[in-house]
DNA sequence: CATGAATGAGTGTTCATTCAT
DNA sequence: TATGAATGAACACTCATTCAT
């Protein structure tokens, strides 16, 4: 009998390896040896699970999309309108150093998509999905009456994946000036555009705002 | 001194076919010969304008940068305030082909950036410039008294900075989706929020928001 | 011992497979992995039955050898002089399915022969042996009275073989053009000047050769 | 002024270091490394003259073709008829060590040639070439009278083209047993085929066919 | 017996850099 | 000043082989 490998544990385990070496010294630092010291392993084995590095790549990247969602399914479970927004957001940006290194990770393949197409279809999917969440969410708000009169939705879904985009490359960049307080804070100021003018503030409130 | 003005341009055109590269075909293919033969020249005489390849790519990024500022420079001559607030973030938002350019090459260094720290350092400078500028006139918007009282300059001006950046990646990732006129849209929403409650619309309106 | 015939049995079948992948892909895509995935059976299995590649190389071109022999043997029993000489060459001659894979198989091995000792060996004995049962024919043929006068028979024996290599080098190269009755017609054009001046024809007439 | 370099005779020379690999080692063992170590100058620099590696065999390949054409057109040059097609074919023939060398890489192509449909168009290219002389030839000695009534031309060209590729391939494998003088004398025993019967001797007679 | 995970050498290729002209 | 020939390191990838299970 073979030696039994759990394929897929195998599988995340070079993934989370690659995902270091990419948050350390970059996508393009990013080699197929590097990856292997990292993993610990030879190269020759990356072969065994991957096609080649491409593949490589864009599994690292797609199983940071899905562990993202899983965690925002998991969170939004039984939540609805504007409270599940929020959740939804807050497991998006990057808050805590599993999502700093998830930002690190989607902001590398932000360059590396526009000469890659491959790379670009695999973003629009993530994007679609994530705005497809917040979306229904909120529509969820609108017919729970959380909403402003006349608030376009599409428009405000936007500004939330702008909010994400910005605020993770911001993290990533400039790491000690983007707070994950200062992350809710202009979450929350975004939110609570979109509440009717006069609406009780949510049970999580927004940060003081003190002159800076 | 002719010579040096050549030489100047020289470089500059060189700069500019790096660019095109970029912006074409990703930082990762903008080889040393890509960017000869994009700027019709041999790949030796690149190396008696720029010391080694990094030169040529940190150079590429500084005068993108250094266009940029230029630009806000003599967009704001003579405004103050929330007026000159806007002008400046209306020629560093991606609202034509050039800026679309320049927004791209921004992003793509932003990857390289993680693991390359001139380039680190280099955005850094860039990020003070920027916000310094965005800060200056926010404390002239308030000595106008063109501000909501208790504003947050500090969180604003970041506020800012966050919707370039966001709106920037948008753009570049998903051109289709970010029309100038809804960055236009989204920048306006948050000059409003700067504005006192019940403040007049200035002179260029926001945009109307029908339900979508 | 039934294991032993199953492990001859099963050396054949990996042989088989290696025919399949060399006529189809050629010889320098004949990789163990496209070996085993032909005979269907895992890569490490290959290792029970043979040393090495080289060994499973070399092990298919003497099986093709034997083959042929082993077919010469059978259809030259009970003939003698000319007679067993053309039935023997017609087994040699790439004239259906079988024998064309033969010859692709046996060209294939012509070119890595040159630098590789053991192959120009085992090319060596197969062309020994052939040149030998030729040789022999022309003997028994000699005795029988069926030769012209004064006729060479290391010459005449040579001229079969070259005319078997001749034509199977051009039969696998431009299949289209080598027909199995061209073939004939060549073979029996060369017996012909074996016999004396105006020998009766044999009972296989040669084609007729009308004006191209 | 860059560095004069004749860059066909470069290329000439690094095909002619690709010859000498192949016949020494075989076409298996032609790698970048050994060709380059052959041609004395580094890996990289044969990127500068060909495309790849296989632009590098099939140009080897070419030229070795071209050679024997070039050879054939200045040697036929005033001749006709069985004349020409004597020095035609005796050009063709690896009657010494230059076109030993040609029929070592001729054959190492012909295994690869099988799985590689680019080699194969230029051995079909060449097969026409080769088989157009031929036959021109064949067509003047018919105007001249030189030729058998009744003689197949088409069946009397794949002869010789037959003969060629039979006896390079013994000539490469056993060159001990294929000595040039064996060579021509089996040229000349298929060419006394194609004449009238009782035709006289050509100028450079038949060699005599003692009983071996 | 049989599997397939694992290794590491070797391959073709790309590329930044250097340097003679 | 400008060219492009030349180099050598680094790269992704293939593959035969070994070995624990």
């Amino acid at each position: 009998m073979p030696k039994i490998v759990d394929w897929d544990a195998k599988r995340d385990e070079i993934l989370s390896a690659t995902w270091r070496v990419i948050a350390r010294d970059g996508l393009a630092r990013a080699t197929i040896t590097a990856i292997a010291r990292e993993a610990k392993c030879s190269r020759g084995i990356l072969a065994h699970y991957f096609d080649d590095k491409a593949d490589i790549l864009g599994s690292a990247l797609m199983l940071s999309h899905r562990r993202v969602l899983d965690r925002i399914d998991t969170q939004t479970a039984g939540r609805t309108g504007l409270d599940a927004l929020r959740v939804t957001m807050l497991e998006a940006l990057p808050v805590d150093e599993q999502r700093d290194l998830e930002a690190q990770i989607e902001i590398s393949f932000w360059g590396r998509a526009l000469g890659t197409p491959v790379l670009r279809d695999l973003q629009h999917t993530e994007f679609d999905m994530l705005v497809g969440r917040l979306r229904g969410h909120l529509d969820q708000a609108l017919d729970q009456g959380e909403l402003a009169d006349g608030l376009d939705l599409g428009f405000a879904a936007h500004q939330l994946v702008v909010l994400i985009d910005g605020l993770s490359a911001e993290r990533v960049l400039y790491p000690d000036r983007v707070s994950p307080e200062r992350q809710v804070a202009m979450l929350d100021h975004l939110l609570a555009s979109f509440r009717p003018a006069g609406a009780p503030a949510p049970a999580v409130p927004p940060p003081a705002r003190a002159r800076a």
